[in-house]
This record gives structure tokens, C-alpha cells and sequence, in this order.
DNA sequence: CTGAAAGCGCTAACAT
DNA sequence: ATGTTAGCGCTTTCAG
């Protein structure tokens, strides 16, 4: 039932417990045998250590949070579900993974340094800048991924959401399209932004200009594809082609085409950002912007880690780049 | 910089530590007077308990554990979504939350009492029967989801796939198809097995006969739903109707048969399982089975406290109700 | 109502 | 190479 202490296996080995701490921990000052006796006791004993010990001396936690800006709304399943992936899969269980969404806290009381050695904010919004601020105070080691910081020193991991947008509307651009609408990702957050400004861009490149009723905002959610879809369908003049700013609203798009008697892509294309595991299973496949989720996460696990061990990171800002999948939702207009 | 202890606000409330350590607890026996100066003090200080120092003495984590079968796959986005949701809207900022595929531990040598309060298994599989003994042995508060566990004393949420199984096909057979096609979900998986014995049992019900030919084995994943129907189309006499074992599968074989030329539901009739957030809005719109994910999580994460608190939890064993969602992808052949 | 003292299990000087 | 001692920050007898 393993209430062992370092005190029980002393005694067994006839040694005084910092023998046994030092063994366990494997200084080199203890001598080969003495050691292998204590851990074969420990081993035989199924001795844990008692993290909570370990903890107040040692002053870390072996706690690792990783935040999301919030867990009700903007955050899909699947970018949840990568980034999970992508950080276990980095820290194994050298440090316990605390996943929570920064809503979720009334207060930040229980976010301090004891309590986490170090924190991954996947940043999606400007409104957890007042959390970014708080870790900063309070010493808190901590790294932001997804979203782009002004604040300088600070580890930041983010993927190059604007030039994916761009060269998905190139693309669209390219294929013949001129009228193409945006749906725009949620309000205030900076990807959103990013997206749209990679559109703009492009159409500017193009020398076509950017009209506002072609630009529906959406919140990244399903039901807001469909519904700025049926907007621009109710256009007296409709795009021809549709870039969402992400799979879940293309397929909400897609979605309200189908339902007014349009073909996708035939008589109106639409194309989705993100790359979700879903979007080549679509009907039609989906044209997409691959964003290496897990691949940051990873690196940011690493990162982190790093940045505990050695107390400081070289890069502070790495991109990650963004890819484009072309499938079958975006009709080719012309032969080019 | 929050380094401060209670010793620093009984220097300076001019009390001892203990009697700081007991007005910040709400100790009766206090003076409401001095309570009143102590927290102020605490208040203007920042204080933060030491978490590490109140785990040590009071033999508690703060942390709960949400573990699944595997994070790598046959857990779906939306199913690791829906229940991170569930747990955390429930313990607050009260328990750390840690998430976790079992897979992820070499040993479970960091998983003991001392490190968690207590743990939630999402079971998927009878693989992490194991993990449950493990838990077991050293006496770890537990409860198990998802999957019906035998041990006795075991608190365990379940949903009640095989009814939802059996409803689905009854609903297929009274739209009219005789011939019914399942995807069974991943090997070893309990809930795979649910769902084919609520299928079996409905066939038996309309005295069909079980075919293995129309019984294809799948894993849940939207790729295997893909094969699974191909598989399926090629037989000499085809289904009317194939009923997939989740959402995404479902999605998988619609790929299939529309890839092929084939019309969902007008050629071929599929239905999914989950309900998950997706299934309203593919094309067509899915009929499927929700599952209660997002409630069972929340009534694990309120039985587990529960558990915590009191050291017992009455009811054992809970059935959470899946519910037939009627949309577009099956056809009535019939006018019944 | 408050304080003194002990101790949770561990690590880390400081001896030797 | 090993032991002695102190102490991390907190709660909890036990005394008063």
C-alpha cells in the first residue's frame, strides 16, 4: 500500500536516510554496492517517493498547465486534441499535464509558481493578455503559442496563419476567382486578424478591392459558417468562391449551399483553414490551410522544458509554417 | 513576488503562525477580530498558500487525473473535448485537472494516492484493466467511464450504448431496410461490442438473421469507415443501410459511396453514432445516436468529490441514455 | 481564544 | 562514502 519512506528502507539497510536519499537520486558519492542494495530494497519495497516532500523542498511542482484562452467556445475539439497530443507526447511523465481553460478561474489565486513549474498559453484572444501579465509578475516561466505577443523576452510559437491565408486566396485568385468572400474567424482574436489580413493582402496584390459586404464575421464555430453563407448567397451579386477561416465554418458553409440547391464547388467554391482530420472526409473534400498544431505544441513542450532546466531559451519567436492542401471544394474557372 | 508565508503575517498581525494558519482556514476558534486583521493582512500581502506544504501535511494533491485509454487513437477529438469540458466545469479551480492517455506511462510509478486524489479512467478498452487493478491495489480513490467494469464496489458511469444500438437499427427496419450493413468499432473496445449486440439484437427482433458479410470490423476512425464501405459496396448484393459504429466512420463511408457515384440516402442509407458536434452539419446531415459525453463527464468529476469527501459514493453503477437523432442519411423505403 | 512544539517526507549543507 | 542536523511551509495536538 506503499507508505514507504526513505526512513523504512534506512532502516532496513542499516544506513542513515540521506544514504538512501543520495542512492535513490544517484550521487555519485555513494558507493556502488551500498547503492544497488538500497534500490534493490526500494524496488522490492514498490517504494514512490512522495512528490509533495519533494515538492517543498525542492520548490517545484512537476506541474505543467497548459491554458487555453477558454474551453466553452472558439476552441475546437480538434485543436484541444492536438495540442494535448503534441505536449504528452513530449513530457511523457516527467511533469504532470494540467489542462484548464483561463475562464475556468475566478481567480488567478491558485496560478502561482509553486503550483506550476511552468505554463503553455495557447493564446487565441488579446483578452488573456491580463493572464500574460500576471505570469510575467508572478515569475511564472512561460511560453505563448498560437498567438503573437508584443511583450519581449517571452518565448512565443506561432503559426503563419497570414501567409496560409494568403496563399489560399492566390489560389483562389489563380484559379480564376475574383469575387471571393471572407468569413472572418472570432472578434479580438488574432488569428482572426491574421487570416483576414492575408486575404486582403492578396486581393490587394491582385488589384482587386476589398468589399465590406464580402466579409462576414463568423466565431470559428459551425453554425456561424452557415449562417454568413446564407448572408452572402442572399447577395445580388454572390462570390464565386468562399474562404472560411476555419474547416468547422466551411463545412457550415457548405452546409447552407447544399441546402439551397448549390452545387460545392461547381456553383460556388469554398475553402476552410485549419486542416482538421475531418476535412479530406468532407463531401467535397476540403480545399484547406494546414496548421502544424501538434508540431508546435511539441516544440513548445520542448521548449518549456528547456527553458526550466537551463533558465533561459535562445529564439524568442519561432513561426510555424502553414500549408496548402488543395482538394476539391475550389473550382478551377479558367485553364492559366 | 508572492514568497510570503504565514510566518511573515504573524510577525506582522503580531500573532503566532499558528493562529494565521487557523484564521485562514476559518477556524471557529478564533477571534472574529483577529480572523479579520489576519486576512486583511494576507490580503494586502498577495499571500498564496504554499500548495506543496499543505499536500505534505494534509496528504492531499490538489490534483485529479482524467485518464483515457489512449490518446493516439480510437479517442475522437469530440469525445476527449466533450469530457475535459464536463470535468473541469465541475471541480473549479477546487483540483488541478491532469489528462492523460495511460499509454503515455512507461510505469505507473508516478501514478499513486500521494500524486492524485483520485482519478477518472474513461475506459475505452478492456486493455487498462491493468491500470484498474493497479489503481485498485493502492488504493486510489477511482471511478471508471465509459466502459462497464465488473468489479464490484467500482463507482462506473456508463452510456447505454446497447440500447441506442438497438434503437438505431430498429429505426432502420421500420424505415423499411431489410438488408443492414454494420461497422463495428475498434477490437477490444466494449463499446464496439455494445453497439454490435444492440444491432444483433434488433435483427434478431424482425427474425433477420446476423450476416457476417454485412458485419465489417472498423476502429472508429473516419479512414476505417472509408475501407469498411468499400468493402461493403462490392458485394454481390449490397445493404440498403449501414449502420457505423461512430460519427466518423459514418463520415468515412459516405466518402466512400458518393466517391463511388453513389447518392446517401437515395443509393445507400448511413447512420453514425455519437452525435458528434459535426453530424448536424456534414451532407447529408447524419442520423445518429447521441451519447451524453459532456453529462456523464460532469456527474464522474461530481461522484468523484463526492467520493473524495465522504469516502463513499451510494449508486455503483449509472446508465447514461443515448437517444436516437433522426436527420437525412436514412431513407424510408417504406410508407408504414 | 492563542501559542509552543512536533512532524509530514524529503534534500542539503556541514561535518567526519 | 556516510551520518547529523536543520529546515522547506504548513497543520495539529497539547497546554494554557
Amino acid at each position: 500500500m506503499s507508505n514507504v519512506t526513505i526512513k523504512d528502507i534506512a532502516r532496513m539497510a542499516g544506513v542513515s536516510h540521506t544514504t538512501v536519499s543520495r542512492a535513490l537520486n544517484d550521487s555519485p558519492l555513494i558507493n556502488p554496492e551500498t547503492k544497488e542494495k538500497i534500490k534493490s530494497i526500494a524496488g522490492s519495497l514498490n517504494y514512490t517517493p512522495n512528490y509533495s516532500a519533494k515538492s517543498l523542498v525542492l520548490d517545484r511542482s512537476y506541474n505543467l498547465g497548459l491554458f487555453f484562452t477558454t474551453l466553452r467556445q472558439g476552441t475546437s475539439p480538434g485543436f484541444l486534441y492536438e495540442a494535448i497530443k503534441g505536449v504528452n507526447e513530449i513530457i511523457k511523465d516527467r511533469y504532470n499535464l494540467i489542462v484548464r481553460g483561463i475562464d475556468d478561474y475566478k481567480s488567478y489565486h491558485h496560478v502561482n509558481r509553486k503550483s506550476f513549474d511552468g505554463i503553455m498559453l495557447m493564446s487565441q484572444s488579446a483578452a488573456d493578455q491580463p493572464f500574460i501579465e500576471y505570469a510575467s509578475d508572478h515569475g511564472i516561466p512561460f511560453i505563448v503559442l498560437n498567438r503573437e505577443v508584443e511583450m519581449s523576452g517571452v518565448v512565443n510559437l506561432i503559426p503563419d496563419d497570414q501567409s496560409g491565408a494568403y496563399r489560399m486566396t492566390e489560389y483562389m485568385l489563380r484559379c480564376g476567382h475574383r469575387r471571393i468572400a471572407i468569413v472572418e474567424g472570432k472578434a479580438g482574436f488574432k488569428s482572426a486578424q491574421a487570416r483576414k489580413e492575408g486575404y486582403r493582402e492578396a486581393l490587394l496584390a491582385y488589384g482587386i478591392p476589398l468589399q465590406d459586404e464580402l466579409c462576414i464575421r463568423g466565431d470559428y464555430g459551425l453554425e456561424s459558417g452557415y449562417k454568413a453563407m446564407v448572408r452572402l448567397l442572399a447577395l445580388p451579386e454572390r462570390p464565386t468562391a468562399v474562404f472560411c477561416s476555419s474547416d468547422d465554418m466551411a463545412l457550415g458553409a457548405v452546409k447552407a449551399a447544399v441546402e439551397r440547391g448549390l452545387r460545392v464547388p461547381d456553383d460556388v467554391s469554398v475553402a476552410g483553414f485549419d486542416d482538421t482530420g475531418y476535412s479530406a472526409f468532407t463531401t467535397p473534400a476540403l480545399t484547406t490551410v494546414r496548421r502544424p498544431i501538434e508540431e508546435m505544441s511539441r516544440a513548445g513542450a520542448e521548449r518549456l522544458m528547456a527553458l526550466l532546466e537551463t533558465k533561459e531559451s535562445a529564439e524568442r519567436k519561432t513561426l510555424f509554417h502553414t500549408e496548402l492542401i488543395v482538394r476539391d471544394s475550389v473550382k478551377r474557372l479558367n485553364t492559366e
